[in-house]
DNA sequence: ATAAACTTTCAATAATTTTTGAAAGTTTAA
DNA sequence: TTAAACTTTCAAAAATTATTGAAAGTTTAT
């Protein structure tokens, strides 16, 4: 395959995956186009290689530099801004995982803890389900939530050295 | 907190969940109610506790039931089908896990197998960063897939007892 | 101070996803 | 059979989410 077609299908796979996970697809294909980009891009040139407006490059670039995934350029004597992904690939996954868990995993925690403290008859066979559900949700979230921290603080072949070993 | 309001609470905040997720929001309040139901519900009782309409019950518990997170039961001498959720939440974890890698990362492990053999100037900057992200990238997506593999196969005590051993 | 170069905003529009509900289909009992 | 009880389908409507593009805003050079 020619690499002209196969940036494409990239960015279609990626911007696929990314809406699967609930992610903007646009946002998606945006990182996707600068990760295959050995240069910085405009946001003209963005818009151009994706077809799409000015106004949507703008907020998806925002976007994309507030999930940490991407950063601003600026080349001497010019005036334009230049984006730039970070092309690590174990970064990108502990960006996400960082933002994600920030974002959602938290949150739901929080919300776990609050019900938790549930009360009634502790006879009632509805409490009884809901109070062991919440409990067991909240074991898997907590051991989920352990596992992330060390991989946000792992480097990536240890991470997967160990993580791999113990499952051979 | 009362548990009649715990559980809206929940049933919504597993709703939130799942929609970030990429899972259908009501799905997700679907299976939240039969997840803290000590009985089986039949559709009417879905319907009128969510307030959704029949054919969206009844899509969302096929959805369900493809996603092997609930089962139909029957009541001796019942005409209704009663719906029922698997309490296990190490099961839920591993069988939402099972259909994602099928669905979603499989495909995309393809996709980039397909691309790693794009053809061109091997000087060309282009093709350089192109493959060495596919290459990046397939690498970490092998990691997962086999984390997988063995979380699908794994008991949860072992699962996590061996993941947070080597992180401690 | 002015204007050109560039970026951001946001109300309107478009696209996508979800939901409805009535009709069609199926199963069971008598 | 028939009809009641129950389930499924799917076109249309509603709700949600994403995108546009022109106007407003900002920065820099002169």
């Amino acid at each position: 395959m020619e690499l002209a077609a196969a940036k494409l299908k990239f960015i279609e796979a990626w911007g696929k995956l990314g809406s699967e996970w609930g992610i903007n697809r646009t946002m998606a294909q945006v990182h996707a186009l600068l990760l295959i980009s050995p240069e910085a891009l405009t946001t003209e040139e963005i818009m151009e290689n994706l077809s799409i407006s000015r106004g949507n490059a703008n907020m998806t670039l925002r976007d994309l530099i507030g999930w940490g995934l991407i950063e601003k350029q600026h080349k001497a004597g010019e005036r334009k801004e230049y984006f730039f992904a970070d092309k690590d690939v174990w970064n990108i996954a502990r960006q996400v995982a960082k933002e994600r868990k920030k974002r959602e995993l938290e949150p739901v925690l929080k919300v776990l803890n609050e019900l938790s403290a549930v009360t009634g008859n502790e006879k009632d066979p509805e409490l009884i389900t809901f109070k062991k559900s919440i409990e067991d949700i909240n074991k898997l979230a907590g051991n989920v939530d352990k596992t992330l921290e060390t991989m946000l603080k792992a480097e990536e072949s240890w991470f997967w050295g160990s993580v791999l070993k113990v499952f051979k």
